[in-house]
RNA sequence: GGAGGGGUACCCAAGUGGCCAACGGGGCCUGGCUGUAAACCAGGUGGCGCACCGCCUUCGGGGGUUCGAAUCCCUCCCCCUCCA
């Protein structure tokens, strides 16, 4: 089927170019160029044809994070206009492993797999983007990367130069400090690149590390006699060490769809340092007025709008309410989830801390249940153990603690079932 | 095709017959100080056994030598550099 066959749209009204083009603008990093995409904003309104704004999402990483809510936010921006998203899932080109940051090949993901990420990704993808299927297309790459011959393989590469190639800043490193560049690797901008001309992309997001990537597809369009895309850059989220951008593989995440304390705690604990571009990016508080708070109050309201956003007022409020009332007075908390310990593992209504720490699956190991213990980690009722071979007593209802934040309320019960 | 270098715990990286569960750094965890911030100080970082004593598993895979190996030998796999 011609990629383009059912393209939604069409007879809408937008509002004026300069209008879009300054709401678009807002929070990005470059367009590029971005007289095109004022052109494109024009064409749309007089014509009331929707632009097709393409987004790829790798489906090895079925967590959507706060960093990629930017890039998903705009895209709601470009709906909320009336345009189209074009949402491709890089089923394929996880095959290839984007280059891009020198990672190891990424494994294969077998259908399967694929279609329980998606669907994941579908949940969390709603919480930001339209779902109204006239401004939202969802494709699998592998719809038209799969059935490409060696052929056509062949043609597309002849496209592009390894000079041109080379521009690319990671891999100009790599191949400066004479580090292995496989050929296939090649093929992942290009494969990309071609994902625009099957969807006949009038825009691309991305995070600005995909500048090389994104600006590829506007020369292979081009070479396939299409209209070249605007690229449009986002700035990419540090991740939440303060360091390295937000990211699934380096664990300095926070994702969209979890719990709301979860969400506000992890938003309390990051670097004073982040807390301007967490707020100038992921939220519409002013910073200017904000900024005269003490730092533990701007935290507070960023996280109260982040949780908000995603979990509703309510959840926030909640949120808050629990964070100060455990870790601000360090009184108990409401919500603890309850463990279940077997009767039979009790005698005379005791049990050894370290066996009730694991049961618990607050700590992974005995060994670490120790260690925990000797450096005055766990408490029990509030009560510190320091003792490893300490026999306590419990009962429906003890709390048990294991650090700043891991909590369990034990539940009692007779025999398994 | 030829020559050389290398694969050690989450990462980097020491260690070349016993003193090695394996130096050091990073990361991470815990305690202290705080604002669940940063910085800083201290400790920890394979598992099991009721413990400062012991046992089990670990140094790319497999096999062997030895009382004993991450360290020696054989073999296989993988990575890198240079030459062609």
């Amino acid at each position: 089927m011609s990629p383009s066959a059912d393209r939604p749209g069409g007879g809408r009204r937008f509002p004026p170019p300069e209008a879009q083009l300054e709401h678009i603008k807002r929070r990005t990093e470059a367009i590029i160029p971005e007289d095109e995409l004022f052109k494109k904003l024009e064409r749309a309104h007089e014509t009331g044809t929707p632009l097709r704004v393409k987004l790829g999402i790798d489906p090895t990483a079925p967590d959507i994070h706060l960093g990629f809510s930017v890039v998903l936010q705009k895209l709601r921006d470009f709906q909320d206009l009336g345009h189209v998203a074009v949402l491709i899932v890089g089923d394929f080109t996880a095959r290839i492993g984007d280059p891009t940051g020198r990672k190891t090949t990424r494994p294969m993901l077998s259908p399967e797999e694929i279609e329980r990420n998606l669907r994941t990704y579908k949940d969390q993808v709603f919480r930001i983007l339209d779902p109204d299927p006239a401004k939202l297309e969802i494709r699998r790459n592998s719809e038209w990367l799969e059935p490409m011959t060696f052929a056509d393989v062949l043609q597309l590469a002849s496209k592009y130069t390894v000079a041109r190639m080379l521009e690319r800043d990671d891999f100009h490193q790599r191949f400066k400090a004479g580090l292995p560049i496989t050929i296939h690797e090649f093929l992942y901008p290009l494969a990309q690149a071609y994902d625009s001309v099957a969807v006949r992309a009038d825009v691309e997001l991305g995070g600005s590390d995909q500048r090389f990537n994104l600006l590829v597809g506007r020369d292979i369009q081009r070479e396939y006699g299409q209209e070249p895309q605007v690229a449009v850059l986002l700035p990419l989220l540090v991740g939440t060490d303060g360091v390295k951008k937000m990211s699934k593989s380096e664990g300095n995440y926070i994702g969209i769809a979890e719990p709301p304390h979860e969400m506000f705690g992890k938003l309390m604990s990051i670097p004073d340092a982040l807390i301007e571009p967490y707020v100038k990016l992921l939220t519409d508080l002013d910073w200017e007025a904000l900024q005269k708070e003490h730092p533990m109050a701007q935290k507070k309201r960023l996280a109260h709008e982040i949780v908000k956003r995603y979990h509703g007022e309510e959840a926030a409020r909640k949120a808050q309410e629990e964070f100060e009332r455990v870790f601000s007075r360090r009184e108990r908390p409401t919500d603890v989830p309850k463990v279940h310990i077997a009767t039979e593992k009790l005698r005379d209504g005791r049990i050894a801390i370290v066996e009730l720490l694991t049961l618990s699956g607050l700590v992974p190991s005995k060994s670490e249940a120790r260690r925990l213990i000797a450096q005055g980690a766990v408490e029990l009722d509030g009560t510190r153990v320091t003792d490893p071979k300490a026999l306590v007593e419990v009962r429906t209802g003890t709390l048990l603690r294991v650090g700043k934040r891991r909590f369990a309320e034990l539940v009692l019960s007779n025999a398994s079932a």
